[in-house]
DNA sequence: TGTTTGTTATAGACATGGTCTATATCTCCT
DNA sequence: AGGAGATATAGACCATGTCTATAACAAACA
């Protein structure tokens, strides 16, 4: 444990030594010149030293006070540091934002939030870490990112879920397969013709697929891809339907290039949602910019 | 200004974090488990930002704790290191003092005391400074001594002045003068002789040569030499009569070499004291030597 | 030389706020 | 289910840090 039981007498001391006068060190601190000059005597007495020399015109150090303040200065200036990078923080001046989710939702969903976040609070340095549903969930709990982006539902006690914007998936073809431009299918039907999912084990697919599975049908996909890009692009070179979320691809839905494939049953519609730990403070940054989605 | 107005609450913050756990750090304190609760609060709430994250198991650092966590604990080293160095003074493992004083006074009195000290504190590193009397009185007011070993009287209202042992000045002759070894000289017979002074302005020198005005006589030396040491090998020699400290030369009395001129006056025994400033408190390392001298 | 103006030191009253005890709440572990 | 151990909360108390008032002193000044 330390000699003095309170660190306070180090600011004063540091303020006293720093204008070599006690009256301008209570200034300073906003407290009177009896509280320092009694400070002052504590700590000297603490320590069975000398510190100052007391003269008419203010005070000077002692070969000790001068030892003493070599080290005192830097303490202080460490922890004017500190207060400093706080105030920052809470500003939002600095810090960082971990966000976790899939590159579809950042591309797709996220983009105009993290620009604006970005071009508000420029300080803050933005970390994306992308991944399916249960790896962001996994990333949340190994505290390696601050909030998910995913779709809903998720389940987890752990977990502190927050709806966002609803989304709606749906077949959609190209050119290639215009005769079904005004045609509602069935299921088995639309099984007819190659379809194109998502490859990796993401929530769409095994939404869609459990359709399937209701209605007593095993959905097999012609062709996986890696990226809902890819899964745009196969769809409007005319390789087959692919299952994508409309409001991704309403671009190319205006401009005609592709068509949504009406069927005969409601596919539901999926909800985003962000998550972050029960129990856990966030940080500011973080607090902002759920604020804002 | 600070933004906590009080620095015990980084105490604390520090040691909270460092065992990460509030009861432990509240042992490692001494106060309350409660108290270190509050505190950490306190903290947080000045901020505006959560520093810990509390599980049933003790506390970790939030990102921004940690980041707090990095200033304060450099700030704490710091007062760490301060303290223990306070105490390596206080205790006096370390600093230094400084003494002024003649080289003669350093060799023939203060000797065995410096090195009796720097047995006993071989930590305190010993500066020796030597000059005339005004030369140290300037020393000491300049600050760049810590107290000053000469000859007294010396009056000046600045400066204590501690009468230390009494020295009794005489002069000395060597064998070529064998003739004067029982005799009793009168102030005019001596002066027939060749005399030997300390060619500065010395003390020593002022108190004889004022003897003499006393008397009516002026007294010019043959020689001047710059030590005390020349002062007696050129007495041995027999190159004249020295004027030396009886003190200083008892070896070289007691053996032979020299023998003590007796005059018809008696020379005024002169003091010798420490001398320190007035009102300025003195380092530990210089109370201690004050003590042994 | 007395006066003014600055400094620090001292004394004593007061009230803030830090610390305490007691208790609640929660998690983990047996 | 219960125990152990962690933090949080509430309220009381009193230590102590701060204040006002004043003294003492030195330097500058008129």
């Amino acid at each position: 444990m330390s000699i003095t039981n309170n660190y306070e007498l180090y600011k004063v001391f540091y303020w006293a030594a720093k204008t070599g006068s006690l009256s301008q060190a209570a200034k300073a601190l906003y407290i009177t010149q009896p509280s320092v000059s009694h400070a002052i005597k504590q700590l000297e007495d603490s320590f069975g030293i000398t510190l100052f020399y007391r003269t008419s015109r203010g005070v000077s150090l002692t070969q000790e006070g001068s030892l003493l303040y070599s080290y005192v200065e830097q303490s202080q200036i460490f922890i004017a540091l500190a207060e400093e990078k706080m105030a920052a923080l809470k500003n939002l001046d600095s810090g960082e934002l971990r966000i976790g989710g899939s590159d579809s939702l950042f591309k797709h969903f996220l983009l105009p939030y993290l620009e604006e976040y970005h071009r508000k609070y420029p300080g803050i340095r933005l970390h994306l870490n992308h991944g399916t549903t249960p790896e962001v969930i996994t990333f949340l709990k190994e505290g390696r990112i601050d909030l998910g982006v995913v779709r809903l539902p998720i389940v987890d006690p752990q977990l502190e879920v927050r709806e966002s914007i609803q989304l709606q998936d749906c077949f959609v073809a190209g050119e290639r397969y215009a005769e079904l431009r005004d045609k509602t299918l069935s299921l088995p039907e639309l099984m007819e013709y190659p379809v194109i999912l998502f490859s990796r084990n993401s929530r769409a697919r095994m939404t869609i697929t459990e359709l399937f599975q209701s209605y007593g049908h095993k959905l097999k996909p012609e062709i996986e891809v890696g990226s809902v890009d890819l899964l745009i692009e196969f769809a409007r070179r005319g390789l087959g339907i692919s299952y994508v979320t409309r409001e991704f691809v309403s671009q190319e839905l205006d401009n005609g290039s592709l068509f949504e494939i009406k069927l005969d049953v409601d596919i539901p519609p999926s909800h985003l949602g962000t998550m972050t730990m029960r129990n856990m403070p966030l940080t500011s940054a973080a607090t902002r910019f759920l604020e804002m989605v």
